[in-house]
DNA sequence: CGGATTTGACCTGCGC
DNA sequence: GCGCAGGTCAAATCCG
């Protein structure tokens, strides 16, 4: 089981930053580490397991690798497809990451483009779970959004497998930066 | 017109 | 083997 500190600043950060003036608030107030977690757990049993308090979320190194290792790519490509590719979604395509956002907005700007590819009810959530990949080419990460069950105010993001690319955020905003500044320093 | 989204159909895995 | 649930595909549609 793979654990990760998701305390990557970029999807709060970028996101607020591309919010309208108009956007209701959001606050990053859940992180969710996980993997095989997700495959017994569900919906349901994620918004319990996350704290209240986790608002301070720690930076590590295995954040960074999130962002820029390439084990999903290798996977991918040595993955047979069957004749729809269908069983590359069955290959483990890297680390999975849930976390969970106070937000009325379900699409969280994390500074990668994102392709919505599907949508589906699922039994252990009565809202929709949409699915989006990666746009960016050769990058086969994806995520799934959803509402919480109990409490659709919140939203659970949970990205599956690793970039094989920088995020077009990197161009302005250099995670070293973001290391050694403050929350309220951050511009544009 | 090209890229993004929608949505019904299809596929796979799993439990019974 | 069958049915269900979750995940993905791809044609149709939408939108800038």
């Amino acid at each position: 089981m793979d654990f990760f500190y998701f305390g990557n600043p970029h999807p709060s950060h970028d996101h607020l930053h591309n919010m309208p003036p108009s956007s209701p608030e959001i606050a990053l107030s859940d992180y969710l580490l996980l993997d095989d977690f997700l495959d017994h757990h569900h919906g349901h049993s994620l918004s319990s397991q996350s704290t209240e308090s986790s608002e301070k979320a720690t930076f590590t190194d295995s954040t960074h690798g999130f962002t820029t290792g390439a084990t999903s790519k290798n996977n991918t490509n040595n993955n047979i497809k069957c004749k729809n590719g269908i069983s590359e979604s069955k290959a483990r395509l890297g680390p999975r990451i849930a976390f969970r956002t106070k937000s009325e907005l379900e699409i969280m700007d994390d500074g990668y483009k994102w392709r919505k590819y599907g949508k589906k009810s699922v039994k252990s959530n009565t809202n929709l779970r949409n699915y989006y990949k990666c746009s960016s080419g050769g990058c086969s990460v994806k995520k799934r959004v959803e509402r919480d069950r109990e409490d659709s105010s919140y939203v659970i993001t949970t990205y599956e497998g690793v970039h094989n690319h920088e995020s077009p955020f990197t161009t302005y905003y250099s995670p070293i930066s973001f290391l050694h500044s403050d929350d309220s320093t951050c511009s544009k």
